[in-house]
DNA sequence: TTATTCACCGAACTTGTATTCAATATACAA
DNA sequence: TTGTATATTGAATACAAGTTCGGTGAATAA
């Protein structure tokens, strides 16, 4: 194996174990040596890759920041089938790429007070629920989802489906709902 | 002031202070001279009502467990109507007794991982979605639950619920959703 | 009035964990 | 082949946060 190779490798290795202990454990509670003994190396080697904790964590939520670009813009037309689509497509990676659903749920920690500030910082310039509550406006315009607060609804179908991956991520086990059911938070009888 | 008095006061200070603490830094994140600070005392003092922040932690899960017995047992026609008394209840407090929606919080974060082991084997001993599953089963023989997996209807239901009230301890501000929204996962149409 | 208990403080102590470092082995370039 | 860079380790260090402790003054019981 070539360095590079295995340079890529390991950092790989590492962000993967350290997404799965940080969304499982929380920041705090994760320690340098967990993860390293989950993969079997030396806590030095981890500093050699990542120069502190934070910067690890930092590196992660980066991560997770560009996957949340893009796929927004043709949304208003129909903005119900949006919330299907992207829904399906997180209930859907949930079951056989953990990880996508992993991120998920670091992103919403990221934010959370006590979180280190330049971590929450980055990490609150998602606002899925502020964005989607123009949606939900359109699509009350439309007729497709129902009356109410658009502000409410949105945060509460993004609440709900974080409430969701936060226990798939800690339960996996546990059989995932179906798109239509929570999607029937928005949608107009 | 009599000594009495004093001493249940500061007991409940502390608690509360601690129960907000907690919920919205989370147990690690939460440093035991954070809660001293806040209500302007020493951290001596803490540890003389307290004797480990792991102590005071426990004493705010036990509350928690009092607070869910009962409730549970009266029978309904109808499960789907228990399911919106509890909501509405959740949903009603959430605005006027902050503690109630951290209580239900707190009791969910005590059953992660990392968390003390002793804390966490009480916490789990409350298992909502198991138990409600059960019901949802006889709410679909009756009709007026939809199809599907009874254990995932139930869980999708509490984790939508577990998403909502964490949102709400760390942002009050947002407007909280109708209750039948949420119900509406349930409800067959 | 006096003795005792208890709320309270702040500084010292302890422990756990992030971080650094010196040393070694392995890949790679010259 | 030899020299340099880098992957790796395990032990040393630093520091933050939990916990302990001795002392002080106020309430209370005698």
């Amino acid at each position: 194996m070539t360095r590079k190779e295995q340079k890529e490798m390991r950092q790989k290795q590492i962000m993967f174990k350290a997404l799965e202990l940080f969304v499982t454990k929380g920041f705090a509670e994760t320690k340098i040596s967990d993860i390293a003994e989950e993969l079997g190396i030396s806590v030095g080697l981890l500093f050699h890759y990542y120069e502190s904790k934070e910067k690890l964590y930092l590196e992660l939520v980066k991560m997770g920041l560009e996957g949340t670009q893009g796929s927004e813009k043709t949304a208003f037309d129909d903005p119900i089938q949006y919330f299907e689509k992207i829904l399906n497509g997180l209930l859907g990676a949930a079951q056989d790429q953990p990880w996508v659903c992993m991120m998920f749920v670091l992103m919403a920690q990221a934010q959370r007070k006590g979180m280190p500030e330049e971590i929450r910082q980055l990490a609150l310039t998602v606002d899925q629920i502020h964005f989607s509550a123009a949606l939900v406006e359109q699509g009350q315009k439309l007729g497709s989802i129902r009356d109410g607060d658009p502000l409410a609804l949105s945060s509460a179908f993004w609440c709900s489906v974080q409430g969701i991956m936060e226990y798939h991520a800690a339960v996996p086990e546990m059989p995932l709902p179906k798109t239509e059911w929570i999607i029937d938070i928005l949608r107009k009888a």
